[in-house]
DNA sequence: TTATATTATTAACATTGTTAATATATTAAA
DNA sequence: TTTAATATATTAACAATGTTAATAATATAA
């Protein structure tokens, strides 16, 4: 029964990493259950015995990504560095991550898959890119750009504002460039941050 | 020729009706072109005459919609009242109508209609909901809530926090109800105005 | 009234997600 | 080891989709 497990397990992940390759190649669009079941070396039927349906499958790729966007957000982790900096680099990171990958973007935060993510909010499971961002700004707090009880109600909105730039420069709402957007994420940052600093 | 224009203007207001109607009723992946054409009263096949592909269809039906949510807004324009209640107000008011109706926030900024937003961009040509916000927003400098040269950058962290909370909301990635996020959204608009009139 | 151009309709195609019926392989029992 | 039962994979089939080409109907011009 564990070796079960073990196989149905193993399955699933041909065909998530089936599915993702898919999804990075040709996008959310391109994928059909045919094209998965064949990269993943099975018949277009057989994921229906072990995803209930393809938005089920979608899903779970949708957290792979945003676990995917945690390691690369890492890749901008320097402990040496100032903290408002390292807010900075960390909230550009996640942008790029999703500004150069727009269907991934569409996967994880606009594409209909279910009701997993409410779920998990009601659990109180945060997604780790979430956690790595609070720590930062908590370490921002440390530092005395911020104070301690603003914590929360600045991360929401640099959190919310993030994701609304994510909307409209890959839905292509906006004229601006990659390089723009940063600038203005850089610019929102400090602003929300440094509101402690002036004093006159 | 003038008389084949109107005709033909005429031809496609009883398509993009039809579509927002649908659309209205059973949201954007309930629209299929069959149904366009029988609600319109036409073949099936009779709008590819007038409209590229349904994407184009789709195009003139979001930017219906937006205009549909600026008169919402408008329902809430009090010049009596106080310029921060009314920014507030406004907000609230947008965030409610995509919220409300989850399917147009999908059209409007997160379903693919091709590049017009990207062009109307480029003209400058910015919505009537853009403007009502800044206008609104534009008072309250004068009122003295924000520095002048703030109101760009405040402005764009509003708009795009709205948008990033309206992404969460109607993606159903949060466990918040409306009332939560409309409490938050009037926090966010009074931490983003208040900074100025705190002294200590 | 006839010839021409415009516009609408029907028929058809390839693709899609999904399910039911069938075949194949794996496990348990004798 | 052979047989019976179970689990798993495959094929065939369905209805629905967007879209196009061929055809029919209509309006316009001569």
């Amino acid at each position: 029964m564990d070796r079960k497990e073990i196989q149905k397990q193993r399955m699933m992940a041909y065909f998530i990493n089936a599915a993702k390759e898919i999804i990075t190649e040709e996008g959310v669009k391109g994928l059909t259950a045919r094209k998965v079941g064949e990269k993943a070396g099975f018949s277009y039927a057989t994921l229906y015995n072990y995803f209930n349906d393809i938005k089920e499958l979608l899903a779970y790729c949708a957290f792979d990504f945003l676990e995917d966007c945690y390691k690369y957000m890492l890749g901008f982790k320097d402990d040496s560095k100032d903290s408002l900096q390292q807010l900075i680099a960390h909230s550009c990171a996640y942008f790029r991550y999703f500004a150069e990958n727009p269907d991934l973007f569409r996967l994880v935060f606009t594409e209909d898959i279910g009701d997993i993510y409410k779920t998990l909010g009601k659990e109180n499971k945060r997604p780790s890119v979430d956690l790595l961002l609070e720590d930062t700004l908590v370490r921002c707090a440390r530092d005395g750009y911020i104070s301690e009880k603003k914590v929360d109600l600045v991360g929401e909105l640099i959190a919310s504002s993030l994701h609304g730039k994510l909307v409209f420069y890959v839905g292509g709402r906006s004229s601006m460039s990659l390089d723009e957007m940063i600038k203005l994420i850089e610019a929102d940052v400090r602003f929300l941050m440094e509101d402690k600093n002036e004093k006159e």
